[in-house]
DNA sequence: TAAAAACGCAACCAATGGGTTGCGTTTTGG
DNA sequence: CCAAAACGCAACCCATTGGTTGCGTTTTTA
């Protein structure tokens, strides 16, 4: 068995971490921040048309769900992109992929038997 | 090139998706589905402890994001589980994944250098 | 040392979301 | 043919969300 059992990363896990995901302005943050260095919240701004403080409240979202990390340096806060989530959650829908082709081979089998 | 290039999936195209998947009932729902045969309504309820409009309201949410297909035989509605959002957002992340890799080894060559 | 940069906190707002109840319609089965 | 099953539609409710503005604090820089 692996450290972590597969299973345990379950609906109730996972669905937290689409929600996240689920919103146009987190998804391009996480773009810019999964290309290496950490930025401040300003520089995460530009690009986007809203507020410091819009931008702000959806880095919080995403610290929170656990894809991002934070560290004040200074004035300014810098965030950082955290590989787990995505990962884990890519292989979470590949698991579905499979179950749903699995299942398909199966009823295929009934049919042309 | 491919009939679709990979680039048109953006976070335009994800992020909804992803919001549909954000959920913990939409989530089991689409377990359930994904064990291949389509199911009705009322048979995707029980489990789940909410009314058959919450669920309802959940499957055309589901349904509207195009992770479903529904069709209407005689009085019930069944549910049809759709494979290639979930496959697509699948390898969004890994993309995702893989960016982050590849800009953390240039990373590391600039300072082991 | 004073202005500017970077941020946090709080209030506020309109819209969406998840969920319910009530009621009407169609289909099925005894 | 009538009751029950399966559903849709609409109204309603409360909590959350995405976004703003205003203002105060800390840190940098010229």
């Amino acid at each position: 068995m692996s450290a972590r059992s597969p299973a345990a990363f379950g609906p109730d896990i996972a669905a937290p971490i689409f929600a996240a995901l689920g919103d146009t302005t987190r998804l391009e943050l996480m773009l810019k921040l999964s290309s290496g260095e950490p930025r401040s919240i300003s520089q995460l701004c530009d690009g986007l048309e809203l507020t410091r403080q819009g931008v702000s409240k959806h880095l919080r979202v995403l610290e929170e769900a656990g894809l991002v990390t934070s560290q004040r340096i200074g004035r300014e806060q810098r965030f950082r992109f955290v590989p787990e989530p995505i990962g884990e959650a890519s292989d979470y829908l590949s698991r579905v992929s499979d179950q749903w082709d699995e299942a398909i081979l199966r009823l295929k089998v009934l049919v042309e038997d």
